[in-house]
DNA sequence: TAAAATTAGTTGAATTTGGTACTTCTATCT
DNA sequence: AGATAGAAGTACCAAATTCAACTAATTTTA
């Protein structure tokens, strides 16, 4: 028999969703409008500017930004494209490529970084207490642990 | 001068990322496969289940779904083309119509909803205690609120 | 009341995503 | 070594999403 969610159970539940998807939405549409990225590509940007050399392999980068690797292959051309990365191919394991970030991938990261961050505080960190967004934050880190154990 | 995200906050901040996606992945391949449904087809069935006569004007229920109006105008098509809706036309305003819910759209809804409620206590609900879920359903209910007061 | 502005909703093309099959290379097993 | 299993990536195709333009009805305003 299912237990259903309870009235207060059900608001949070779409609170949550509700939080997420305007909160994405938003910040979408700031780096989008302000930059011409969007916040993939943003987080790609982000992902490879903390490692050494720039780089990642594509399925560490995959994993790194929860993508598919036919979705992460799609995104890498389109901003191969665009000239904010590039392929490079992997010699110890030739079946593998490496993304790499170009000299204009850094700039466009320097450039919009200050937007999204504003944006993240501005709409999130800012709204909340310290302790209400550290509860959120651990509540989350529970969720998504949770689930990738599951997976595996 | 941007105030940079301290690495607790970023660390908070992605888990918030990462626990959205992996539950929204998870609910969705769940109901895709046992029920043919998308979330976001079950979401508008919940939508309609609740109203009297099971119906919304697209508009409402674009809004309720935090939807875009063509996005729902082409997910309403396909859930009338699979026979879960029907659409009628409003006679108070003759611009506006109709989603309605069909017999075969309740049917298909009250299949789904145990899958689908059963996986949110799994992969969430279960996972905090009371407090915990209790602490994030109000956070998110803040930032919702804020970026909603904001747009308007 | 005629014209202009707004609102509801749809449409079609272009972009993005997701699933799966495939190619190539590496690792394992006997 | 040869065969087989598995992994990394891409390519192709189908489905979903966005964007902008559009129709039609309503509301505003002058």
């Amino acid at each position: 028999m299912t237990k259903w969610l309870s009235p207060d159970e059900q608001r949070s539940w779409r609170a949550f969703i509700a939080a997420w998807t305007l909160l994405n939405h938003q910040l979408n549409t700031d780096l989008q409008i302000q930059h011409g990225l969007t916040i993939a590509d943003y987080e790609i940007l982000v992902r490879l500017s903390e490692t050494e050399g720039r780089r990642m392999r594509m399925s560490e980068l995959a994993e790194a930004t929860l993508a598919s690797r036919s979705r992460l292959s799609h995104q890498v051309g389109r901003m191969e494209t665009a000239g904010l990365l590039a392929r490079e191919e992997c010699t110890e394991d030739r079946r593998g490529s490496f993304a790499v970030l170009t000299d204009a991938g850094w700039q466009a990261l320097v450039a919009a970084a200050p937007t999204h961050v504003t944006g993240v505080r501005a709409n999130l960190v800012d709204v909340l207490s310290k302790s209400e967004f550290k509860a959120l934050g651990e509540a989350c880190q529970k969720v998504a642990a949770s689930i990738n154990l599951e997976s595996s």
